[in-house]
DNA sequence: CGCCCGCTTGATCGTCATCAAGGGCGGTGG
DNA sequence: CCACCGCCCTTGATGACGATCAAGCGGGCG
């Protein structure tokens, strides 16, 4: 926990890989390294954003929550992933609370020093640049998913682009793991527990997936594909 | 239209108002300047974006386009605004199509061009980072009005914004000029023209908000506030 | 063993989209 | 100046999708 283990961790974030030893302790000064247990909220909505978060392990979800109490869950962030950086850069609060879902490790780079070494390091930069880049276009999708395709639209969607993914990484396998329970999935979709389970169920009964606990394995990608509506 | 002529323009642009005459010469010279009349298009959903643009005057809509043929608007640009620097800088292909709504003019900038500036300026990079984080906050943002919003926050949650937003640029009257059409602003808010109408008249025979054509001026802010569910 | 939590399944309800028709206003041309 | 046309908008009737309410099941864990 000490300033020098701190930095070597930095320096396993792909964001800093290249630094200096220097900028690396002058980051790790301003870097609190954060045990995490299950339930445990980081942060509520509403709250001056003045870091980000990089995952080491474990897993946080990011959600709204409404007027009424109601909650909608905007991502469920795994080890290796960052989030906030938007917030900080622009001094807004947070749009979204964060709660741990299972016991995590994490980096909480204060925003000072992470402006500092941003200006004075063009690499840095130009990696926030496209990490950004790359959550801009996401949310793009994610508006016309939740705008213009029906819930089940939503879901083949969503199994699609899993298995796309895993098809990127060379796995070969047609099998998903939801990223937590089902109410969270359904959350994730902005959908109900109910109609998300209506949803896979009927898939499952057209012999188009087979569901297992939080494995789904896609049985028929043809037909999956049929009715995703793209 | 020369590349004289079209440095100078840039020039003016926010992020480049601070750039030497030699890089506001090489951007120039990957800039286009583009005199677009009502009804065209832009760039269609899905071709590779390899530029970005900058709005002199003008309105220009961007609008996802369903599976169905229905359309739902992102975002309505007016003059000084840019927009399509993340899908560049990601090299992604345009998630949404862009329409001129009235004759406008604006430049085009090339990737390439741009990326060597940016890399050169640590300036240039700031600012673009600034405007993206904005940009995501505003996402965000639109995202939770979307998914835990009714139709008549939605509205009102608008209505509320515009206010604020002439309240900070220091306009003191309560009347909200809508970007366009009332079917094109329904769209702005994912609604129907139908539904829209509705919700303004209702507004209106509550003696909340007048409408006239494209002006909507606000009667009883206070009234107005409590049904935004914020 | 019993409880709680996560999930499923059924019944009902509400919101908003869709379908359909008509009105008003501006623009154009006689 | 008036008549006509087209577009934008309004208003009403109906319908569908998904949320909500309610009940029950199964499995893990104390």
């Amino acid at each position: 926990m000490d300033a020098f283990s701190t930095a070597s961790v930095l320096n396993r974030m792909p964001m800093f890989r290249h630094l200096e030893s220097e900028q690396l302790y002058l980051l790790s000064r301003h870097t609190r390294e954060i045990n995490a247990t299950k339930g445990q909220r980081l942060f509520n909505k509403g709250e001056q954003a003045e870091g980000f978060y990089y995952v080491l392990d474990g897993k946080i979800k990011l959600a709204f929550v409404s007027s009424r109490g109601t909650e909608k869950i905007v991502d469920i962030v795994a080890g290796g992933e960052n989030f906030g950086e938007s917030m900080m850069l622009s001094s807004q609060p947070w749009p979204y609370y964060a709660q741990v879902l299972l016991q995590s490790r994490l980096l909480y780079i204060k925003g000072e020093a992470f402006t500092q070494v941003v200006h004075g390091n063009p690499r840095v930069a130009q990696l926030l640049l496209t990490s950004m880049s790359r959550r801009v276009c996401h949310l793009f999708a994610d508006m016309e998913a939740l705008c213009l395709q029906s819930s089940r639209e939503r879901v083949v969607g969503y199994l699609l682009r899993e298995i796309e993914q895993q098809r990127q990484r060379g796995e070969t396998d047609l099998t998903i793991e939801l990223p937590d329970t089902k109410a969270n999935t359904a959350s994730l979709l902005n959908l109900t527990p109910e109609t998300f389970s209506r949803i896979i169920h009927t898939l499952d009964r057209e012999k188009t997936i087979s569901v297992s606990r939080r494995t789904v394995t896609v049985l028929d990608l043809e037909r999956l594909q049929e009715g995703c509506g793209c």
